[in-house]
DNA sequence: CGCGACGACTGTAGAGTCGTCGCGGTGCGCTACT
């Protein structure tokens, strides 16, 4: 009884306000979820109307929603597009460093009177005890987390107040929480559901595959052979598209060599300043810029219909970051084509990002220090020397292993049964060895994408733990006749997908898929693992958990 | 980890080779200064 009327209110508001005639089964789901107070996990490809998932029972449930979202000028666009609606249901403000405090506390008081119904709010904001009271008192009656994949990509130190946001939310007086992304293997929604302490989430996921984009590989042996692939698309193809290409001095290089040759393009990345950004931005969505060549800077918040291609000029540093970055082609349902244009040189510069290892002295040192009595960021940048990204690093494992804990106003400190300073420097040292042995692994899993002959559709998604018993159909490999069909291998498979596995050196994993002879599973220290099925079977390696 | 730029070396002229060194992505918020 209370489904259908939840469902019925749902529709009507979903009418009223965005004048959908229908809602999709997934979009339903989510938003019946969230409608009974209860946390849910949404993977939905962009495009499929994701956050309407929250905005629609926040419209409904009296009390305010708390977006957490990463990048203010994606912020802008999602409070724009909602004020342009002109209806007090949607009506959203924000609180950031781009306002005044004047325009902070009225944005405020606009929600406590009810005049707003979404606070947009970064995680550094919420980081502040003073400003997380102040958005408490407004008691939230529900929390979204946009673009929720960050909390995994960009936790351990690049962002590391997002690491957190489990916390905070609890400092928030802990409301429902719904979180959302496009992309999310499955260690990335376990990091999610973990980190925001997620209790029993509805978890509504998609099927990834995206028919309309044919996918393709070339390995290129010089820059020269990348080049003449590049041009020859672009001479085919006159819609607009992405170039991405991994720093920032070669999108500059690049754009002007690409002008030069009758092909004008811009280039975007993370050291312009943001009015040059923002500016760019608006002239591509305007059909303005026709090639924009671009570092990673350039991506969420890009929702354009009809970008038609999307190329790599180097292999990216995982299937995560590259099913995000190919996913903003053919959005309009037409036929886009990606192209990955790489050579095994590539890996290095992904080795160099991945990181380097903490110093296992300078944790002691740091571990002791906060044992003394807990201390600020500031207190320990000075008494430590570190900088501030590698002491984020820093106490960001320290929190994991449980030698770290935030405190009340700003301070870090221990928490109790916490490990003596010698352990703790050695179980964070262990913990970023293998959080970096995950990460790498991750680029091997592209590397293995790039250099696969079987279907790149099956590949990709089983990445992402979808088994697909079917070839894809468009993609360069099925297009040659080399791919083969799941269906005719995974017979004698030994293992169940998705079932725990251990190995006797490895540890514990689980099945993913089955290509071929071959199985990949990933592993919970190791990450992801390709074997050999005969060989698994035949020397008994696994064992069913 | 691997690149490209740069200078030294070699051995008497111009260019090849070697070693060293710096560089390389993603953004919040704050502060100091115009």
């Amino acid at each position: 009884m209370r489904r259908a009327t939840d469902t019925t209110a749902l529709r009507r508001a979903a009418r009223d306000l965005f004048g959908w005639d229908e809602l999709r089964p997934n979009q339903l789901a989510a938003m019946r979820a969230v409608m009974k107070r209860r946390d849910a996990l949404v993977v939905l490809p962009t495009g499929a109307g994701k956050s309407a998932i929250y905005q629609i029972p926040a419209s409904l449930i009296p009390g305010c929603t708390v977006v957490i979202s990463p990048l203010l000028a994606l912020q802008h666009d999602q409070i724009e597009s909602l004020n342009e609606r002109r209806r007090p249901e949607l009506r959203a403000v924000r609180i950031s460093s781009d306002e005044t405090p004047a325009q902070q506390a009225e944005a405020l008081a606009a929600v406590r009177a009810g005049r707003a119904e979404f606070l947009f709010i970064t995680p550094e904001q919420l980081s502040n005890p003073d400003r997380l009271a102040e958005v408490r008192a407004l008691e939230p009656a529900l929390v979204a987390i946009d673009e929720a994949h960050c909390i995994s990509a960009w936790g351990h130190d690049f962002r590391p107040d997002y690491l957190a946001l489990g916390h905070l939310i609890e400092g928030l007086g802990r409301p429902p929480v719904v979180a959302l992304t496009a992309t999310a293997s499955p260690p990335v929604r376990d990091d999610i559901v973990a980190r925001l302490r997620l209790t029993d989430p509805e978890l509504v996921l998609s099927g990834l595959d995206r028919p309309n984009l044919f996918l393709e590989v070339a390995h290129c042996p010089t820059e020269d052979y990348r080049w003449r692939r590049l041009v020859a698309l672009l001479r085919d193809d006159k819609r607009p598209g992405i170039i991405y290409v991994p720093t920032r001095r070669s999108a500059e290089e690049l754009a002007e060599r690409l002008t030069g040759a009758g092909y004008p393009a811009q280039f975007y990345h993370g050291g312009m300043s943001a009015g040059a950004r923002g500016e760019l931005h608006r002239a591509f969505l305007d059909d303005q810029v026709p090639i924009m060549v671009a570092t990673s800077a350039f991506g969420m918040g890009i929702d354009k219909p009809n970008i038609a291609w999307v190329v790599h000029m180097a292999l990216p540093d995982s299937p995560d970051s590259y099913f995000q970055e190919i996913g903003r082609a053919g959005r309009d349902g037409g036929a886009a084509r990606v192209l990955l244009l790489w050579q095994a040189e590539d890996v290095g510069l992904q080795r160099y990002f991945s990181g380097g290892l903490p110093d296992e002295r300078q944790l002691h040192e740091l571990a002791a220090l906060l044992r003394a009595k807990p201390v600020s960021r500031r207190q320990l940048r000075e008494l430590t020397g570190l900088g501030p990204r590698k002491l984020g690093q820093y106490l960001a494992l320290l929190e994991q292993i449980g030698a770290a804990v935030p405190r009340g106003r700003q301070r870090i400190g221990v928490p109790r049964y916490a490990p003596m300073p010698v352990e703790a420097a050695r179980a964070a040292l262990a913990e970023a060895e293998r959080q970096q042995t995950v990460t790498r692994s991750r680029t091997d899993m592209m590397r293995a994408f790039a250099e696969t002959t079987g279907c790149r559709g099956q590949t990709l998604l089983a990445y992402f733990g979808e088994q697909m018993t079917e070839v894809c159909g468009h993609c360069d490999n099925c297009h040659a006749g080399t791919s083969v069909a799941v269906a005719e291998t995974a017979d004698d498979a030994p293992f169940p997908v998705h079932s725990q596995v251990r190995h006797p050196e490895w540890g514990a994993g689980m099945v993913l898929n089955y290509e071929e002879d071959r199985m990949t599973v990933l592993f919970d220290d190791v990450g992801y693992k390709t074997l050999s099925v005969p060989v698994v079977s035949g020397q008994a390696l696994l064992t069913l958990v």
